[in-house]
DNA sequence: ATTATTATTGCAACTTGGTTGCATTATGAC
DNA sequence: GTCATAATGCAACCAAGTTGCAATAATAAT
């Protein structure tokens, strides 16, 4: 945490650590039901989730219920600042996976010289994941 | 209006005439303040919205802020009911415009054999729209 | 045209995810 | 250990969107 410029509390540590427990993007009660026992504030966690974003530690992703879910970035993103990655929504369990993007910027493809000057993407999946068929 | 089911009322023609005069994704807020002198509450639009989007006639784009946007489809989705197109989320102005997309599935290139079962899928890109640059 | 049926409207009250202000406490540089 | 600075916890707050319900307007039936 701290080659992130985040000084390292329990808070983040036990925050962390379910981050990394999960395959899926947590929201910030999935998070907080989590945290058995020794309870955290909702404002603190809230804080340190976007701490985390702002460290680029982590990034979030807004649901269909305009709530938000966060997610450590992948293994392969990390030091590069980019989030470069697909997020599938499985319609059965509602989770949110991010998964790894194999790709030679398609974004840049469909709309070329339409005066759309594009600089990142997002790529959004819906349909069913390993665990639910 | 009819053959989408809809009674045909004040609210909705209006409303209606809002979204065809745009060329972006209108927020509930947006939508308000361009019903200048007769007014129309604020639930009602809400209702107006979400009934426009059962019927099929339009869409609702989630924000970064966590509200909605809501666009009529494009004119090569109508009677389609699918909806695919690319969401292009300008930095400058925030506007979000609908894209029509040329795709050959590139949704299923990613993680295919990976054990998700790919349904449906949102693109979306960020970047300057032709009015900002 | 009049009436009956049914959906839509408008208002107030409410819900919920998230934020702000501020005093208290803990972290890490010295 | 001391100190500056950042993180925490609490209460109050905010804003987008929803719910219940009575009043009203749009279509169908007569």
């Amino acid at each position: 945490m701290h080659q992130y410029g985040l000084k390292v509390t329990n808070a983040r540590i036990k925050v962390l650590r379910i981050l990394m427990q999960s395959q899926v993007a947590l929201s910030h009660g999935d998070i907080l039901t989590r945290i058995h026992g020794n309870e955290l504030d909702k404002v603190t966690l809230y804080r340190t989730l976007s701490s985390f974003v702002n460290a680029g530690l982590a990034h979030k992703v807004a649901t269909e219920d305009r709530t938000w879910l966060h997610a450590l970035h992948l293994p392969e993103e990390r030091n590069e600042g980019v989030e470069d990655h697909a997020h599938f929504v499985c319609d059965t369990c509602e989770c949110i996976y991010c998964l790894p993007l194999v790709t030679e910027d398609m974004a840049a493809i469909p709309i070329k010289e339409s005066g759309f000057q594009i600089k990142s993407h997002e790529y959004r999946l819906r349909g069913t994941c390993p665990s639910c068929h």
